[in-house]
RNA sequence: CGCGGAGUGGAGCAGUCCGGUAGCUCGUCGGGCUCAUAACCCGAAGGUCGUAGGUUCAAAUCCUGCCUCCGCAACCA
């Protein structure tokens, strides 16, 4: 038993349809060193990860790759060089792992939706409301215009389908007034976004079960509903205590959560349907749901295939998981998005790890070792030149704290390194070895010696929640053992003893050449890794001779205002009539380059709209991958094929 | 007029809420030191703070217009 204060934390749980990358591993890192920072300041620190396995689509992915959902993530999550074993590598101190196919969670989630049932807050009801035919869509009342529908005008009529819906309308007022209230969601800068996005346009009832496939949580009252998948994954960071099940425990020792850490994009459904899914079953709410930013790649977005460079396991295992670690957390605000090069990666490393905290602690313990044999003796004699360095290792513990609290781990940082640096210079004020040429200097070098060593201690100890290993092995070379490397000792000056003994040992973290490693990461990048997709199971020739495909060619091309994707075709089919396809190739060609082309399309597929124009079938590309980036190419026949002509 | 973020020396960022000498890290150049991982310490060069107006004794900071970039949403059959 302990009555020590509890802190509840947890890393999303991520959706393991792919190998994950260094964004997960960003968002990991972060807080795993939050959760390692309460332990050390005495929280009993519970710390969740997990996996969310549920969906479509994982679904049509173990479809493809020709196993069953739960082998194919297995895979995934157990496999070699899965989910588990990349944070085994990175150090990852967490207490429990959830995976969302867990029997209890099932279990859970399933007396979880039968409790909201029951209390009303899930109801059985249809897309409800009216429904256009030819638009083959349901609207609210609230989106129709004069009552007709708001993309063609038509008239529309009451129409259902079978669904269930949770009553987010219900609490979308108390929802609203907690983002508003205090400090729920960080940075607040999302506040802002999800109010004006999400609850002012007004919060429709949430559609929280699907039929159209079968890789869930089924509704176990109600055969053929799967449980939605956002609601199978919000309620991990209850069940993982034993919420609504009897496998786990903790929950009322650890419920409510004192942070969700949570990526950018979803903190939609971190904070206004989490919030009300808890409000539904009467549970406490988290203290705190905090957005980090993204790593952007040359200022994009970062896509899981940008190339094996950003590949997490390869960045570890080239430079130290501690390099790594403590780059992510020192370089970018957790708040907002930041900038991740290979440049600025290895940059910071010999910047502040080998240049900095290395080359200081290798240099006192060298002259440790050269003038005192690696024992310092009693006798001290302080000095003026000292004040300085004392007095900002002393502070350095308050101002860390107070930026620590606050998810500043970049702030914390430099502040640790302000103080690295000060020790560097303290070593020329001092000059050591102009001391060590005369025997009556040796009390003095003993002070100097002692500084440095004290200032060591104290910036390594502040250190262990971000580089836990190298902070051991540092500690080791300066002789404390790691029970005392506190956080009640980081506050005070003095704490080691004076007859220090110090130890050499290897280079804590060697120099990186630049040059040489951003040119074999380059090359590593080169190496084309092409990825075959398996050929799709078998299907009939009377199916396939169902496809109407013909020969088009263009007679006018334009973009679609206000969408970013779509191109508008009027086609010649052969048929004399115009035809007007959609298709979303906006960004890869001009539309005045495609006029007077030669297509192919299929045309037999039902009409569909797309930002309220109907699109008349489908165009034909070849789609494949360059470089990580998406590429898509038309198909172009040659222009002497006449329009009409059928494919077969 | 869907929502939001950003434009500051060569690079990456802070400063903007609460106007008043433009700051940090890296890089470059010069110097110092030799305990150390070609590291460390000192100094210097380099910015009309996206743009055009406005308010003010004074604007990177407040107001308005404009330009550029990015993300979300919508949209890829």
């Amino acid at each position: 038993m302990n009555d020590k204060p509890t802190f509840y934390i947890t890393t999303p749980i991520y959706y393991p349809s792919d190998k994950l990358h260094i964004g997960h591993t960003y968002c990991t890192v972060a807080t795993d060193t939050i959760a390692r920072y309460k332990r050390m300041c005495g929280y009993d620190v519970m710390f969740l990860t997990g996996t969310d396995e549920h969906g479509q689509k994982i679904e049509e992915k173990a479809n493809a790759a020709g196993v069953s959902p739960q082998q194919f993530v297995d895979g995934i999550v157990t496999g070699e060089g899965g989910i588990l074993d990349l944070w085994k590598l990175m150090n990852i101190s967490n207490d429990r792992f959830i995976r969302t196919t867990d029997d209890y969670h099932v279990e859970s989630i399933q007396r979880i939706f039968k409790k909201m049932y029951d209390n009303g807050d899930i109801y059985k009801g249809k897309y409800s409301g009216m429904y256009c035919t030819p638009c083959e869509s349901f609207w609210t009342e609230s989106q129709l215009i004069d009552g007709k529908c708001p993309d063609c005008g038509r008239e529309v009529h009451y129409a259902e389908e079978e669904a269930y819906f949770f009553r987010l309308s219900k609490y979308a007022g108390r929802v609203r007034e907690l983002l508003l209230s205090g400090e729920f969601l960080e940075p607040a800068s999302r506040v802002n976004e999800m109010i004006k996005n999400f609850i002012d346009p007004g919060l429709e009832d949430l559609c929280v079960s699907r039929t159209t496939f079968t890789w869930g949580v089924p509704v176990d009252f109600d055969e053929g509903h799967v449980v939605y998948v956002w609601v199978d994954a919000l309620f991990n960071y209850m069940t993982a205590l034993g919420y609504m099940n009897e496998s786990r425990d903790g929950l009322e020792k650890y419920w409510p959560a004192d942070v969700h850490m949570v990526g950018k994009e979803i903190v939609r459904f971190h904070s206004i349907i989490w919030p009300a899914m808890l409000m539904s079953v009467g549970e406490p709410l988290p203290k705190k749901v905090f957005g980090h930013g993204w790593l952007l790649l040359g200022g994009g977005k970062m896509s899981k295939s940008k190339g094996n460079v950003v590949d997490p396991v390869i960045l570890a295992n080239r430079y130290g998981v501690d390099a790594l670690r403590y780059f992510l957390m020192r370089e970018f605000p957790l708040g907002s998005d930041g900038n991740f090069s290979n440049e600025l990666l290895i940059a910071r490393i010999n910047a502040d790890l080998a240049n900095d905290l290395g080359n200081l602690l290798s240099r006192t313990v060298a002259m440790v070792d050269k003038y005192f044999g690696g024992t310092l003796p009693s006798e001290r004699c302080a000095d003026a030149a000292d004040d300085d360095l004392i007095a900002m290792a002393s502070a350095l513990r308050g101002k860390y704290e107070k930026l620590m609290d606050a998810f500043a781990t970049q702030d914390a940082l430099a502040e640790v390194f302000r103080v690295i640096s000060r020790a560097n210079k303290y070593i020329d004020e001092t000059s050591p070895w102009v001391l060590a040429k005369d025997e009556a200097n040796r009390p003095r070098l003993a002070s100097v010696m002692y500084n440095l060593l004290e200032t060591l201690r104290l910036t390594i100890s502040l250190l262990r929640p971000f580089i836990p290993d190298s902070c051991a092995r540092a500690l080791a070379q300066i002789g404390v053992e790691e029970k005392d490397a506190t956080w009640e000792n980081a506050a005070v000056w003095g704490t080691l003893s004076k007859n220090i003994t110090v130890r050499r040992g290897e280079t804590l973290f060697p120099r990186i050449d630049v040059n040489k490693e951003l040119a074999e990461l380059e090359a590593m990048k080169a190496e084309p890794k092409p990825e075959y997709k398996p050929v799709l199971a078998n299907v009939p020739i009377e199916d396939f001779a169902k496809c109407d495909m013909r020969v088009c060619k263009v007679l006018k091309c334009e973009p679609v205002k206000k969408s970013d994707r779509l191109l508008r075709f009027e086609l010649n089919d052969g048929s004399g009539e115009t035809r007007q396809i959609l298709s979303g190739i906006a960004k890869f060609y001009k539309p005045e380059a495609l006029v007077g082309k030669t297509v192919v399309a299929i045309l037999n597929l039902p009409t569909r709209k797309m930002m309220g124009l109907e699109s008349n079938g489908m165009l034909i590309s070849a789609v494949h991958e360059e470089k990580g980036e998406e590429a898509l190419n038309l198909l172009m026949l040659d222009d002497a094929v006449p329009a009409g002509a059928t494919l077969c």
